[in-house]
DNA sequence: ATAGTAATTTACGTTTACGTAAACGTAAAT
DNA sequence: ATTTACGTTTACGTAAACGTAAATTACTAT
């Protein structure tokens, strides 16, 4: 159990190159053990990476993403420690939350207009039908109800 | 009716400099008028502006944004090219949605760390009360450094 | 022993998204 | 008339996040 990887098995696993993988290891966000000289990653950085990669996919910054990370293994000693992990952890949801708004408020623009694009291909539709008055006063509903 | 908008006006709105909608426009993604040498926007740049700048907060780059963008006002004359423009959207949609999981999965782990966080102060909070025995087995949790 | 494969370090290059400074124009305010 | 505020273009600079190439080392197979 508790198996390692090579950098290449995992850069293959997750789509990057071996290259950004050691980037992010001289940017100390992974700590592989060695082996002689080659690099062993234990299932913790295979974690990490994970981690990493989502908070890109997410478009945080690699420094964000530390952020983040630290807050997995920040030193939990006192109560005070504690308390201020929790207000982190909290203002990162926060960072979140919005992101979440705004991909939200996109995806309401783009049903908003796919259903114009809809309401449209129909109207096409009606004319390419009544093919014997080509110009039959084709003007449209008025743009507007989104159905999904 | 319809305002216009002077460059520092919208760049104060929107927390970003007027070097920021500058570069914006020399990249064909905004297109004020001018009045003379002046740059006038209307409110169209204004939804542009604000459109691009979601954008970045949800990591895209400028190209990404600019794609997301051109569906706006994508030419609808036929319908292969609304066709299309439904796939483009979709496929749009699809990357929103995938982004949205990651965020879920990150405010889960968060909520995880909060969660032991939690559970270790109300600990700490018991250990205090009972003042009699000063070293109950407090054994913490591993720490890692971090080099850079 | 040699060839091949995969890993390593070192170091310079590249792209994106602006920042920053210089040098200048225009219009209102003092 | 000149200071102040705001705008302009032009152009070089920069930080982040890697890419890419070179030179080297190490194991693996034949």
């Amino acid at each position: 159990m508790s198996r390692t990887f090579s950098i290449t098995e995992l850069a293959q696993e997750f789509g990057v190159t071996n290259r950004t993988i050691r980037f992010y290891e001289t940017e100390g966000m992974l700590t592989p053990l060695r082996e002689g000289q080659r690099r062993i990653y234990r299932p913790r950085d295979r974690v990490r990476l994970k981690l990493i990669l989502r908070g890109k996919r997410l478009g945080l910054s690699l420094q964000e993403i530390r952020e983040i990370i630290d807050l997995y293994d920040a030193d939990k000693g006192e109560a005070g420690q504690l308390q201020l992990l929790l207000d982190k952890i909290e203002s990162r949801r926060d960072d979140l939350e919005n992101k979440r708004r705004d991909i939200d408020a996109t995806l309401a623009d783009l049903d908003d207009v796919a259903a114009k694009c809809r309401e449209r291909l129909r109207q096409l539709d009606l004319d390419e039908v009544s093919q014997i008055a080509p110009d039959t006063g084709s003007q449209s509903l008025k743009s507007k109800g989104v159905a999904k």
